[in-house]
Order: structure tokens, then C-alpha cells, then sequence
DNA sequence: ATTATCTATAGATCTATAGATAATGC
DNA sequence: ATTATCTATAGATCTATAGATAATGC
């Protein structure tokens, strides 16, 4: 019923951010238009004042989801640039992160749904994971070699791998023992050079 | 227009097997009944028939997802019990099985999926994951330690992460950087010690 | 005058069912 | 007689659009 642009632009960001929790919760092709509208206080008839269609969400949406666990760190005082490797890994491999996919990583949530979307949201969620990849390095005892760079990917490969294998466990004490086990091999792997 | 029972239970069976199929290459929100019936050379009448719901075929077909890795492994000659780690890790991390998901490991295809599905699905994929890591455990140089086990989880995490963003990365320079990177480091993982 | 949002609905798609058809198997 | 599959369709759900309403902003 009328709202100043200033109003549609946080409107926009609403809608984008709520996207971002609610489809890393049940996938890429999970929750509806008109839902989402509803979720986000407003009619599914403005959605498309807002986005040319619900692909073009999407790909905003998981935009925001592969930066919003950065943000979230930030907002929580960490630096992820800078945040020791051990610290970074209580919080990834916890059982918090686990048990709270729509606020958790994009990579975690999303790989396969990600790896059947679009070329535009492949694109996104690609620069995203150079980015990971980059700052993971960055965590590394001796961030300018090679060897860094490998063992930054071999961290984040077995990170999101053992996220999204405890999300699948429906059996407490193994989704338990792949987290910590993990956990424990990663901070060594910081370690050893 | 009407079969033997023995028909019948191939025609069940070859359901089942596509959609085991179809469901890695799309999700298990992915493929609709009539469209999986009509591949399957069926009419979409029939599969109430073969199944309750559309539910109790996604269960069936993570059941056999989730087996036919290992099939697979066997009809082509691989004894998955007793296969070296270094020969295993060749074929998991290879550009074919990248660029195969529907005939290949259902938790790289289907890990976020099988974690949103029902319980039922979830217990069959749990079953499916603590026979994994059992038969990694097996592959390992002294298989009846603690750190075989640990080893063995430490290495399905990072290999189904791995081709996971290996499928995301639609760059093939840094996908195919994960899965060396990955494939050099899981080897070395099963001769230390 | 423009536009952000609303109500209402068209059109497509998907699951599931009803009833017909043509085989099997006692 | 039973049943495996077929054709046809009901009913639910989802994306997208049309037209109305009530604000903004020149």
C-alpha cells in the first residue's frame, strides 16, 4: 500500500536474508513464494515488484548465505581473518552448527543443491569457496606456502563433509564421534608442518 | 496389461534403480512420478501399484543408492572389501565420478538431502554410513586400531566433501585442484603412522 | 504521477485415485 | 477370479500476472 524507497530497499534485504535462512534449512527448491511472503510479513503478490523470478531470489539469497557466515562471525566479535584455526574449528565442527543448518555455512548446507543449480548460482557459490579457500589459507601456520594453500583445502573439503555427514546420522553418539574426531584432526593438521 | 508376478518384481526393481538414479542427478525432491514411469517406459497409473506413496520409493531408491556404490565397485571386477585405500581414492576422486553423480557414491550426491528427508530415510543412510566407515576401516594399514577408525572417518568426510565442491566449482582449474589436492592426501593418510 | 503492496486468479505441475483393459494363474 | 498396467482426472500446490489500493515524492 504504498512505501518510500528506502522502506522497499530494506523490504528487499528482508526478503533476501529470510530466503538465505529457509533455504539452506530445506534446500534450493524448498520453501514457496508465497510462504516466504508470508514468513516475511507481506503478500506474494509484491514479490515480483522485488525479483524477476524465483531463480533470481535464489541466486541473490545464496549469495547472501555464502557471506552471511563471515558477517555472523563478525557480528559474534570474531575476525574470521585472523581467528586461530583451532577456535574456528570448535565452532564449525560444534554440535550448535550442526543442529542449526539455516544460520550455518552456505557449503555445508547447500553443496549438492548448489552443484545441480544454475551456472549463475555456480558462479557465486564458486568465487565464495576461492574466497573460503583463500581465508582458510590465511589460518595456517605458514600462510605463504603451498603447503598451506593444500592442507586450507583438505580442511575445508573434511570440514563441510563432516557437517553435512553428522546432519545425516540420525544416531547421536556417531553424528557425535564424526564431529569430534574431526575436530581433533584438523587442529593437529594446524599443528604439524 | 497385465504380468506375471515375477514381471512384476523386475518392473519393481527397475523402478527402484532409476530412481536410485535420477534422484543423485536431481535430489530427492527432484524427479515427479510420471516423469520417472514414463523413462522407466511405464504410465504413471501403475505405480501406486509398486508403492504407497512417492515417499516410500524415495526410501527404496536411498536404500539402493546407498548399496550401489558398492555393486558397482564388484560388477566391475573391485573387491570393495580388500581394494588398497591409494586405488579406492583414484576412483572416488576422479573426474569421472565428478562428472557422474547419478551412478555414483550417494552421500557425495545426496548428503543435505538425506539430512532435511523423513527418519526413515535418515536410518537407512545412517545404517549406510557406519557400513562405510566400517569398510574404510578395513582398508586401512592396521585396521583393528582406534586410529584406523579415526583415519577411516577422517577419510569419508573428506572424500565426499571433496567431489561435493569438486561438483560446486564450476571452474574446472580449482576443481580439479580439490580433487588432487584431496586424492595426494588421503593416500598419504594410509601409509603414515 | 508513480509505485509498493494487496487481493484474486490463471495456468502449469505434481501426487494420488477411479475405473477400464488385458494378461496371468488357480 | 485376480491383478499389472493403462487412460483419464480430481485436488493440491506452486509460479507468475492482472488489476485495485493507498502511500510517496516531484
Amino acid at each position: 500500500m504504498g512505501r518510500s524507497q528506502l522502506e522497499k530497499q530494506k523490504t528487499h534485504e528482508r526478503i533476501v536474508e529470510l530466503a538465505a535462512r529457509r533455504l539452506r534449512e530445506e534446500g534450493l527448491d524448498g520453501i514457496g513464494v508465497a510462504d516466504l511472503m508470508k514468513e516475511a510479513g507481506l503478500t506474494v503478490g509484491g514479490f515480483y515488484k522485488h525479483f524477476a523470478s524465483r531463480d533470481e531470489l535464489v541466486a541473490e539469497a545464496v549469495q547472501s548465505a555464502v557471506e552471511s557466515w563471515r558477517k555472523q562471525q563478525e557480528e559474534n566479535g570474531i575476525d574470521p581473518a585472523h581467528i586461530p584455526l583451532s577456535e574456528y574449528v570448535d565452532i564449525y565442527l560444534s554440535e550448535n552448527h550442526r543442529d542449526h543448518c539455516g544460520e550455518g555455512c552456505a557449503y555445508a548446507a547447500l553443496t549438492a543443491d548448489m552443484a545441480r543449480s544454475s551456472e549463475a548460482v555456480r558462479s557465486i557459490a564458486t568465487e565464495g569457496l576461492r574466497k573460503n579457500f583463500d581465508a582458510m589459507t590465511a589460518r595456517m601456520p605458514q600462510p605463504e606456502t603451498a603447503d598451506a594453500r593444500q592442507k586450507a583445502i583438505i580442511a575445508s573439503c573434511l570440514m563441510t563433509g563432516a557437517v553435512g555427514l553428522a546432519r545425516v546420522a540420525n544416531d547421536g553418539a556417531l553424528s557425535s564421534e564424526i564431529l569430534e574426531t574431526v575436530k581433533q584432526f584438523v587442529k593437529s593438521l594446524a599443528k604439524t608442518e
